[in-house]
DNA sequence: CGCAGATTTGAATGCAATCAACACTGGTGG
DNA sequence: CCACCAGTGTTGATTGCATTCAAATCTGCG
């Protein structure tokens, strides 16, 4: 595509794209056209809410997204993170209205593009609509390694589990410093997360630290130890798919 | 189509896509031309294994068949439980290895569906994929809900609402019989698919049948007091979206 | 009839929740 | 600049839900 200047968020789509799958150069290219509408959003504030019908699905380009469900007794689940490059909200494309609410865990450059340009897109360049499904599928997969994680795992394994995840998926983002992630996750928001109580998550990070698997300060989480938290957690990343791409037709 | 007999199997694939989305007469003729691999199982027998890297995908055109994960340490988390018109490997078509198995939780007919035709299939007709690619979303919003389930909800808050979501789903295709429904659930299945042990289910249930909310006996399972169970569950079907097709574009 | 699997019951243990209080932090407004 | 305050992290004590261990009964089936 020379001479088209193409937006910050268009590269990080398109970055996201190729992770995903195989495209030719008119995938590219419409991918690069599809129309954007660039918002900001504080920390702790939603940027999709629950009950709502949504016309477009958003890019998230900058900042962390978690994904939560309410129950009426008020306790909150946590159901995933998102990093920058991620569509959270594509499944909206087909389902109505949301079953759960997005939230910006740090401040957050988002990009809206409307479901009308998304379909008109698939039509014109099918492969864009594989990788897309194919990402929505990843997030199954992590889904179902959430449920069993918090319905057969130990408070501490659950929690040395989602270390692994965020480091490996932070790593193939480049978003960590030797070993380390800084991803302002509050010890709520971990218990939210995994299933467990503020306090429990407390304690179960102490022991961490002082069996020198991790150590934390502030918001910066490090990993001390890979191979003892990975075997702790029983942490397996293929689920992630980060090293192959789309699987070739017929392969 | 007229003129053209169409198998059972394929009546089974055209219902299901029917509820899907909304197909033109093309997109039906297309999938009814689906080749189709016949197959049979029986109980408690693996039908697809984790680490396998499926070139088909299946329909389930008779009995159960529910997703589990194993852990190292011997125990099972049960992911999903699912029902004639199914396709639950779906998302073996883009991502591999197997992150999961599924197996025959009663004796099951089966069709498999070579992957290079669904992708044929797709590029002659992408309504349908579409469609599809809508059910694997909706699988999703039920590893949601289970998440939440297991994640924020007491022992029999968490079998009540394994219950309200299989009489929903039977219900929408007509295998219930007033108000109960046949599906050999045994007590260690229901612990593996909501994070107890079978002791404790056991107990849970006994709970449920004193308190009047269902009574069970043998595998057939009855609900008497639907409002109260729903309540005790916190169940809201909308994720299901047993009622409304694919929303249509720009709707 | 015998056996494996499933259900049920009882008792004891323990993991995680709950309740409560306090320290620390960063941001806000007087 | 300091007081205030809400959110977060930490610690201790207590409670209880669910697990674990163990054993007896029941069921279906070859």
């Amino acid at each position: 595509m020379p001479g088209v200047p193409i937006s910050p968020s268009h590269l990080r789509l398109l970055a996201k794209l190729e992770i995903m799958g195989q495209l030719s150069a008119h995938d590219r290219e419409v991918a690069a056209s599809l129309p954007l509408r660039h918002a900001r959003y504080n920390a702790n504030t939603d940027v999709v809410r629950a009950g709502s019908s949504q016309t477009e699905s958003f890019l998230l380009t900058e900042g962390f997204v978690y994904r939560y469900q309410l129950l009426e007794s008020g306790s909150r689940q946590v159901l995933a993170i998102h990093l920058p490059g991620d569509i959270p909200d594509l499944h909206s494309l087909f389902l109505r209205p949301m079953d759960h609410s997005l939230a910006a865990l740090t401040p957050c450059r988002i990009a809206f593009i409307p479901h009308d340009a998304l379909r008109e897109a698939f039509r014109k360049a099918p492969l864009l609509g594989e990788a897309l499904w194919r990402e929505t599928l990843i997030d199954g997969a992590m889904f179902r390694q959430w449920l069993t994680n918090i319905g057969r795992r130990s408070g501490i394994e659950r929690i040395a589990h989602l270390f692994c995840e965020l480091y490996y998926r932070l790593r193939a983002l480049n978003l960590t410093a030797d070993n380390g992630f800084e991803l302002p996750l509050s010890q709520t928001t971990i218990g939210d997360a995994t299933g467990l109580t503020p306090v429990h998550v407390n304690r179960m990070l102490q022991q961490l630290r002082r069996e020198g698997l991790i150590s934390s300060q502030n918001r910066y989480h490090r990993i001390e130890n890979w191979d003892e938290l990975r075997k702790l957690a029983g942490f397996d990343p293929a689920y992630l798919q980060l090293d192959s791409p789309i699987p070739a037709a017929g392969s």
